[in-house]
DNA sequence: CATTGTGAACGGATTCACAGCC
DNA sequence: GGCTGTGAATCCGTTCACAATG
């Protein structure tokens, strides 16, 4: 799995490709090229050459991509051809709905462990999944081999289950508390505060009010 | 408030700041320098003055930015200076958590609506906000002049509803729907796919498996 | 003299243009 | 002919270096 300097943009576009192409074989396309996949992206057909061109040509001139292999190729480089495990901390309302909704919605992901430090809710079950006690953290990390965690525990919590996240293995935080984390660098932290995207979305709800000023 | 070409990485550090500068100001210090905020946020001290740049000057050489001053002058860039209002559509598990988690957390945004065709949770409540049947939506927005939504409800459904918001007079909607939404492009959408963003965290968390080859 | 504000240099990602191939 | 794959050109954002200044 030679892979290099792969950009974050790029990363982040697989994934979406991979829907995409989930829906077409629902629809039974078979070869899909580039303008096509452009329509249903977003993203120009240029760009979606290269982007798979970092991981080698597995297209055909004149033709397309083969939809289906496409898909397998895409699984593979993500990561997402196996089996993958991942945990959720903190058990409050976001990361009930979190949990719920990413085993309903994400065929690829499987939740297999919801912490909290709450006595008060460590029993409860989210879906089939049985809320535990922080504590137990280390030995499903372990057993289910996770290396990525979904943090929703308050700004004030999280860095120290961070630290815990970090001694035990886990490699990559999706993380929803207000704070930043301080990770050593090869650990990969991706944001996701609510209230942050919220704030900068206004932002752009105020501009070109009057007079159009938008570009682009 | 003639601002011209923003960028949007510049548009998204700005509530960042926004929050360092509140936990700053409840610690009572009264000056801050690029420096220190760069320790704060974790972006260089050249970019935080660079970003401050587009918005004119509003430091003192030699000294830094007064905390308070330069909040408020954040707040009225970003347009929280005065109280924003914004609709969530979809109640279902994620809507309602975000909902509750906004409620609680933001206190520059205020829920002013929530709603959902599914006669079922109609006139339910989330803290205190009622859930409206969607025929209820463009009066509300009209009412609290209303130009942010959240959009949760499933793919199917999420690009009529995006029409209805737009036609509305909706300006910027943050997409939790895991689809591409065609809007104008005087319309900003914000997407926010959950599932997508935890398919490319898996691709990170398996890079260096053994010999590390993470680069910065 | 510490710190801001900013032109210049740099680097990374997108777009362009077209050669290569089915 | 149509579409992929890719070097070259371009665009955009970050970093660097330093002049400006309280």
């Amino acid at each position: 799995m030679l892979r290099k300097d792969v950009p974050k943009s790029v990363v982040k576009r697989l994934p979406i490709y991979l829907r995409s192409l989930d829906g077409l074989l629902k629809r039974d396309v078979e070869i899909i090229s580039s303008k096509s996949l452009s329509m249903e992206t977003g993203f120009t057909a240029e760009q979606i050459r290269k982007d798979f061109a970092y991981f080698g040509a597995f297209g055909t001139r004149g033709t397309g991509y083969n939809t289906s292999y496409l898909r397998e190729r895409l699984l593979t480089i993500i990561g997402l051809d196996q089996q993958t495990n991942i945990v959720a901390i903190g058990a409050g309302h976001l990361g009930r709905a979190l949990t719920r909704h990413n085993i309903t919605k994400n065929p690829y992901v499987r939740i297999v462990g919801v912490f909290d430090v709450n006595p008060k809710i460590v029993g409860d079950r989210i879906a089939h999944v049985e809320i535990k006690h922080l504590i137990a953290l280390p030995q499903v990390i372990k057993k289910y081999n996770v290396k990525v965690a979904l943090l929703t525990v308050s700004s004030e919590g999280a860095q120290e289950v961070t630290n815990t996240l970090v001694d035990n293995g886990i490699k990559a935080i999706l993380n929803f508390a207000p704070i930043k984390l301080n990770v050593a660098e090869h650990i990969y932290v991706h944001n996701a505060d609510l209230t942050i995207e919220l704030q900068s979305l206004i932002y752009y709800s105020s501009t070109g009010e009057e007079g159009d000023d938008v570009d682009l």
